[in-house]
DNA sequence: ATTTTTGCAAACCTTTTGCATGGAA
DNA sequence: TTCCATGCAAAAGGTTTGCAAAAAT
């Protein structure tokens, strides 16, 4: 969950121009708050006749997977799906009902990360941690 | 890295027939030590006139992996790989150099789980690590 | 004016499916 | 002999690309 303005101040900020395409894919993203994909993106736009051409989308989604305000993640489905996040957090717990997600912090990973480190051998540079389950409001007992 | 055998018993023990694809496939994947994508392995088949066809390896790997002996990564390109695997270990170290892989013990990342679930109110049932760097032998000091 | 961005449509790549044939049990 | 598994080729997804037109700086 993002504003749309911190989508079109990313884009700003790393020198991109700010288009009519951009700013619509921003407001469509932002008002999500669960994870999409881009043909659901392009979907939304259609309903909303924004007409955004489906390069523009992939091309803007790469863009800002790039400036870290959006993640791209494997669904255990195997789907290709994107959530928005502080470029700080790195993680994520989504509902594999509502499919809602949460951001984790990242400091129980790191600290993984050297017992890793410690124990291969190898040297860590990137980690990728993706957490499904309950949300609390599909829990059962909620 | 399993041996061949291990593969058939894997599809043996669950009541799938022991055909010859099966077989040919099997050691193709046991010759292996790094990952592997289906086209990588299809291709190998080709080479060695073994035959296979692409839904072939799509289906067997898909079987392989429900019955955890196989494991699909998602790199960080986006690509699809698999790994064959102890079906008691759950994550992986990969070599972004090599692509060898190391498994990991589940251990840290279960009280990650935990703590998530604390921290968050999720009922948390599925994760998935991948941990990427570069292992003994690729590293510069080495 | 210059350079980036867009939309379109086609190309691409990977994975899945339908179905008749072949092979295991 | 029965049912599962295979191969083929086509279909289906999802993502990328080339290019001329349009928009931003």
């Amino acid at each position: 969950m993002v504003a749309t303005s911190e989508l079109l101040d990313a884009f700003g900020a790393a020198g991109y121009r700010l288009t009519g395409p951009r700013r619509a894919l921003a407001e469509v993203i932002a008002s999500r708050e669960d994870h999409f994909t881009a043909e659901e993106l392009l979907a939304e736009s259609g309903r909303r006749r924004l007409g955004l051409g489906r390069a523009t989308v992939f091309r803007a989604l790469d863009t800002l997977t790039e400036l870290g305000v959006v993640e791209r993640l494997d669904l255990p489905t195997g789907e290709h799906a994107f959530v928005t996040c502080e470029p700080t957090h790195h993680h994520h717990v989504v509902c594999s009902s509502c499919g809602r997600s949460t951001p984790i912090s990242d400091d129980g990973v790191a600290d993984l990360a050297a017992k890793v480190e410690a124990s291969t051998g190898y040297r860590v540079d990137t980690h990728r941690l993706e957490v499904f389950g309950l949300c609390p409001q599909c829990s059962p007992e909620s």
